[in-house]
RNA sequence: GGGGGAAUUCCCGAGCGGCCAAAGGGGGCAGACUGUAAAUCUGUUGUCACUGACUUCGGUGGUUCGAAUCCACCUUCCCCCA
């Protein structure tokens, strides 16, 4: 792609960029941009959702730029408030690391590695003495802090902010100094964050970096945002049976949004289709994302796992787990992971939602009496065999 | 520093001495319907050896035959005054 090209894909998908002169001006320099990213380390997986910007930085990969991630050690231990109305409990340093290594190993599925650089903001937030604090703590007002939304909204509802939460910007915002941001880029919900950064550096004598923030990706729940902790996410790890099963369970509404910002295809591929015929959109956008992150090879046996399921059929491949003559029905419920407790297996039953071999199990108390294979299913596509010695 | 209030099961929120495993709503899960969608309807939502037992209502100790409910102290949060 040229820099124009990406320039336009950027202005297309982008939610917001703040100066847009600005942004050009820099693509067409011909210097080698360092491009910030923060990572929160609390949540080391990653989803479709971080995809949507993955995919952009990859691009501007691409084009010769160097992709910074910034793993948020130091400011773990706070806890980025954002979206927040609780205060987070903070990580341990191995936490971060380990985190740190994890989001790694995800984010080169996407990126090329070689143009990839981590670093952690203790390097040099650690280092910084009370009178650094307080100088950067002087380049910002209460009032400009409190015009942050999830702010604004805990000191009206009159809920707890802890004074070192209210540093949580800066922190951030001063990463962008120490490494001479030239771009910043992330979702929606990091705008104030990034903007902060912006003010810094100009404080700090630096040029501005420029800010691009991407739309946040919708869950599957259509309501939240995605995100593992509400498991309305599809994980860009997860196998291509999940993934594509996942993709199938995109609200309809959403498809074209996902279509958009997770996929490389064009509006005049899938426009019409998703009006047309929401069911074979859904199809092309599970065989998209499937092939996307685990090659087209991998689509025919998801799709015929899918179909398979579809039409009340029993998929290949099902964990199994054993267990010995005479176990109860519950328990393989319960210890297989079907159910989180017994109690509740037992309430699976009985609600009708428990199925041995195809046959609705109606008896609590039921017992795998003799050795065999068994496939206990959980409503309509969670499966495990049963393997009774 | 002084005064007043609050802490309930995943979340919000009732309960204010036995009828409380604790109303109601949200969310979750399952069933029906469907397209493994949405909407709708139904059931369910502490654990276990489940017609019974056990553990829960910020923490600790107490009063009582009996405490989520009363008392004391502690912890945390909020409000008002300074």
């Amino acid at each position: 792609m040229t820099v124009n090209e990406v320039y336009d894909v950027i202005m297309r998908d982008a939610l917001n960029v703040i100066s847009p002169e600005g942004l050009k001006e820099k693509l067409e320099s011909g210097r080698k941009l360092i491009i910030k990213m923060g990572a929160d380390p609390s949540r080391p997986d990653l989803h479709l959702g971080h995809s949507v910007v993955l995919r952009k930085l990859r691009m501007l990969q691409d084009l010769g730029h160097e992709i910074v991630f910034v793993i948020g050690d130091f400011t773990a231990m706070i806890g980025d408030p954002s979206g927040r109305s609780k205060t987070r409990v903070p990580l341990t340093f191995e936490q971060t690391r380990a985190n740190a290594i994890s989001y790694y190993e995800q984010v080169v599925k996407i990126l090329d590695k070689d143009k990839t650089r981590i670093v952690y903001n203790s390097e040099w937030l650690a280092k910084m003495n009370f009178e650094d604090v307080l100088s950067l703590a002087g380049k910002y007002t209460l009032a400009r802090i409190l015009e942050r939304d999830d702010f604004a909204k805990r000191f009206n509802d009159n809920r707890p902010i802890g004074m070192h939460e209210l540093f949580y910007p800066l922190m951030q915002g001063y990463d962008s100094v120490a490494l001479h941001a030239d771009i910043e880029v992330g979702g929606n919900d990091q705008t104030f964050n990034l903007l902060v950064g912006r003010d810094l550096q100009k404080d700090y004598g630096q040029a501005s970096q420029e800010v691009i923030t991407f739309p946040l990706l919708p869950g599957l729940d259509g309501v939240e945002k995605m995100s593992k902790s509400l498991d309305n996410y599809i994980g860009i790890d997860e196998p291509a049976d999940i993934m594509y099963e996942k993709c199938m369970k995109v609200p309809d509404n959403l498809l074209l949004t996902y279509f958009n910002l997770t996929t490389d295809l064009r509006e005049s591929v899938y426009k019409e289709l998703c009006e047309k015929d929401i069911r074979a959109a859904h199809v092309l956008y599970a065989e998209t994302v499937v092939a996307l992150y685990h090659g087209a090879e991998a689509v025919p046996a998801a799709a015929q796992r899918y179909a398979s399921v579809a039409l009340g059929g029993v998929p290949e491949n099902v964990a199994s787990v054993e267990f010995p003559a005479g176990v109860r029905v519950v328990e393989v419920l319960s210890r297989s992971g079907l159910a989180p407790s017994n109690s509740e297996a037992r309430r699976l039953i009985l609600g009708g939602g428990v199925k041995l071999d195809g046959n609705q199990v109606s008896d609590p108390n039921a017992v795998l009496a003799e050795p065999g294979e068994y496939v206990i299913s959980k409503g309509k596509n969670k499966f495990i065999k049963a393997v009774v010695k």
